[in-house]
DNA sequence: TCTGGGGTCCTAGGACCC
DNA sequence: TCTGGGGTCCTAGGACCC
């Protein structure tokens, strides 16, 4: 069997495991910018999506708690919570920060599976703070389902162990509620006359394929019992990595706007390193707000060449910089930019091969460098950076973030205090 | 005034190779 | 009357996930 431990509410629960006055009031969490609800506890689940100025007033009048996302702490939690689910089964595969498919190759019995979710759910409370369900069944996408369905429920733990439990459970699942079920895939299934799970199963994984592609196939065989799809412990590296931040506040001028995509380049600098790749190109691009109809409106970006391959944060900013300066128009307010790197490969064969080209001693510097750096920053906090990252107005492009919690476990300052 | 950010996979078609 | 067969790489677009 597999499981699928999925935590209720994720940022949302976060914010309440040092703040027992908020288990009873609901809570939401805002994108970044203070943007939009992306997460919200139960009671609260009716704005999920909504721009939050347009839920403000009924934020107020339910007396609604309202948080900006605070990273360092879901990260710091969500490793906690993960740690916890190892214990388990050492086949673990993280599949998002909130998430993670387990397996448990001997299971089969309902009653077992079923002491064992709830095992599994129980510690995770009890050892984090952060509530979660678990639906277990013999492939990955039931596993899914059965999450789910538990989560509808309000149940800890659901098990699928029998094609029949399995049928019984998928007529009452609607297809859009399937893993890789969305709204277009939806329209086109339900022309079909396929409006619930148990009719997607029903249908001939070779007219799926046929209709579909090879995606709908292994979803339907899936739905069916047959495991298609296995578990993926160790992740491989990305092949692209993209920074990119809608501003606080609209941007013109070109000094500002280097200063944000030089801090995104850096950014991108410490995410290769961080998996040992180097990039061959970036693509900087920008936007104005599309949103503001009456704005003039204009969008660009651009490839850049580097050569040889690098992780090194000072090319990057450079060749970010030089992007930037090549779409840059004056005239217009900018609400966004980005920077990402495309033709990732891995740093070691790429040294070798760099040595063609530049000095390998250089290189041995420039690594060393970024070495230091990135220590100093792990203990320091964003203590070092580049020049550029401070041109212009600085920080004049920062998100804001009105109402961030503390960074509990993560900051020093932030301890909480127990009297 | 205020509307997020970061990924993957598959397919089809074109260019090119022997 | 009647076109060879088999392959790779790249890109753009479409779909999905959290």
């Amino acid at each position: 069997m597999f499981a699928l431990a999925d935590c209720n509410s994720f940022y949302a629960s976060c914010e309440r495991v040092f703040r027992p006055d908020l288990r009873e009031r609901p809570v939401v969490v805002l994108s970044n910018n203070d943007g939009c609800v992306v997460a919200a506890s139960r009671e609260a689940k009716s704005i999920m999506g909504r721009p939050y100025f347009q839920v403000e007033p009924f934020c107020r009048q339910h007396r609604i708690a309202v948080f900006s996302s605070n990273y360092s702490l879901y990260g710091d939690l969500s490793r906690r919570v993960m740690e916890t689910l190892a214990r388990f089964s050492p086949r673990l595969e993280v599949y998002s920060i909130d998430e993670a498919f387990l397996e448990f190759p001997t299971l089969r019995e309902e009653a077992e599976a079923t002491s064992l979710g709830q095992d599994i759910a129980h510690t995770v409370q009890r050892w984090t703070g952060i509530p979660i369900s678990v639906g277990l069944a013999a492939t990955k996408t039931l596993a899914k389902a059965a999450n789910r369905l538990a989560k509808r429920q309000a149940l800890s733990t659901l098990v699928l162990a029998t094609p029949a439990a399995a049928r019984d459970a998928l007529a009452t699942l609607p297809v859009e509620d399937v893993w890789g079920i969305s709204s277009r895939y939806q329209k086109r299934l339900g022309n079909l006359g396929i409006t619930t799970a148990l009719e997607l199963s029903r249908l001939d994984p070779r007219d799926a394929k046929q209709l579909f592609g090879i995606v709908m196939e292994r979803l339907v065989r899936e739905l069916r019992g047959e495991t298609c799809l296995g578990l993926e412990e160790t992740p491989p590296p990305r092949k692209q990595l993209n920074v990119s931040r809608s501003f606080g506040q609209l941007l013109g001028d070109l000094a500002s706007l280097e200063a944000a995509v030089a801090t995104f380049a850096s950014r991108v600098g410490e995410k290769l390193r961080r998996q040992d790749s180097v990039a061959a190109g970036l693509y900087v691009y920008l936007a104005t707000n599309s949103f503001r109809q009456d704005d003039a409106q204009y969008a660009n970006g651009v490839g850049v060449t580097l050569l040889p391959p690098t992780d090194h944060g000072g090319r990057l900013v450079a060749a970010a910089g030089e992007g930037l300066r090549r779409i840059y128009q004056p005239g217009y307010r900018y609400k966004r930019a980005g920077v990402m790197a495309l033709d990732i490969g891995p740093a070691r064969e790429t040294l070798a091969q760099g040595s063609l080209l530049s000095c390998r001693a250089d290189r041995q510097r420039e690594v060393r460098l970024m070495r230091a750096v990135d220590q100093i920053n792990h203990r320091y906090g964003g203590a070092v950076v580049f020049a550029s990252q401070t041109a212009g107005h600085g920080e004049a492009w920062k998100m804001r973030q009105d109402r961030l919690s503390p960074r509990y476990t993560t900051n020093w300052q932030d301890l909480p205090l127990v009297y």
